[in-house]
DNA sequence: AATGTTCGCAACCGCTTCCGG
DNA sequence: GCCGGAAGCGGTTGCGAACAT
């Protein structure tokens, strides 16, 4: 963390020129590193009126900003419940197991780590987990044995190539078309399901439907007729879930090497 | 010491979902 | 039931710091 500088002082981002296109509202919008003076806007307006109204809430603090880049601030760092500082290696070990259940389902995610944003957590994911797991020779996408998902892949490209040789298919487990693609959306069901391939059934043990039940803490619900699981069901399904001691197949030793939180070293 | 590369993170972008009219 | 605006989400980008050569 010593890295970073304050983010009031890196550069603006998208530049001036960046705005470019549009309208002259558009472009006469600020973009790029938040500057303390507009923190402070920030955090008064909303302590002034509540979150929500991102929209409107710029012009009223008095921001040249977009509302969704406003509430994107207030979100990932202004908001006075987050937790500053390093991920320790619970919150880690929590990460990966609900990443192992819910895919990059970041907010959701960071819904069961208090004080920590989807931003931050899809970050350390991209940056320290995913590496993590690939040094120990697991797939990050699928939790699956790195050789395992090799070998899954192979074979569903095999015979997608035998139904046509000349393309070579995407590779099935890769869960995100884009966005928050799939989620409710209920097309992707299954591919948008990485986690749910290297899932072992005993996993949802107790569950008379897991689809539906993580769904259920999702957005919409997959379309195979189910009915929806509460928040408060599907809440203590994760809490259940996260006290399991499932995660040695992951990082067994990795409590045992010391403070286990090698980010700080990362 | 200078230069190049890698890493970490804040912010942006595009898309989906939700909700009210 | 349809439509449009607002909010939310996840992927990606770009910058600066740290590290390596």
């Amino acid at each position: 963390m010593t890295r970073k500088q304050p983010a009031a002082a890196r550069q603006q981002r998208g530049g001036a020129g960046g705005a470019a296109g549009a309208g002259a509202t558009r472009a006469s919008l600020r973009r790029g590193a938040w500057t303390p003076e507009e923190d402070e806007l920030l955090a008064r307006a909303v302590a002034r009126e509540g979150e929500g109204q991102w929209r409107t809430l710029p012009r009223r603090a008095g921001l040249l900003r977009c509302g969704k880049s406003c509430r994107l601030r207030w979100m990932n760092y202004l908001r006075p419940d987050i937790k500053r500082g390093p991920i320790a290696a619970d919150e880690e070990d929590l990460i990966v197991r609900l990443h192992r259940l819910l895919g990059n389902r970041w907010s959701l995610i960071a819904g069961r780590l208090p004080g920590r944003t989807d931003n931050e957590i899809k970050n350390y994911w991209n940056s320290h987990l995913s590496k993590k797991l690939i040094k120990r020779g697991i797939d990050p996408r699928t939790h699956m044995p790195l050789a395992a998902a090799a070998a899954a892949s192979h074979s569903h490209r095999d015979s997608a190539a035998a139904a046509a040789p000349d393309k070579t298919p995407p590779p099935p487990e890769q869960p995100s078309s884009s966005s928050g693609a799939g989620v409710g959306g209920n097309d992707g069901g299954g591919s948008d399901f990485p986690a749910m391939m290297g899932l072992g059934a005993e996993v949802f043990e107790g569950l008379s439907d897991p689809f539906c039940a993580l769904d259920a803490a999702g957005r919409g619900g997959f379309d195979i007729g189910c009915p929806m699981v509460d928040d408060g069901t599907f809440s203590s399904f994760l809490d259940s879930l996260v006290s399991e001691n499932q995660l040695v197949d992951y990082f067994g030793d990795h409590k045992d090497a010391g403070g286990g939180n090698d980010q700080a070293g990362a």
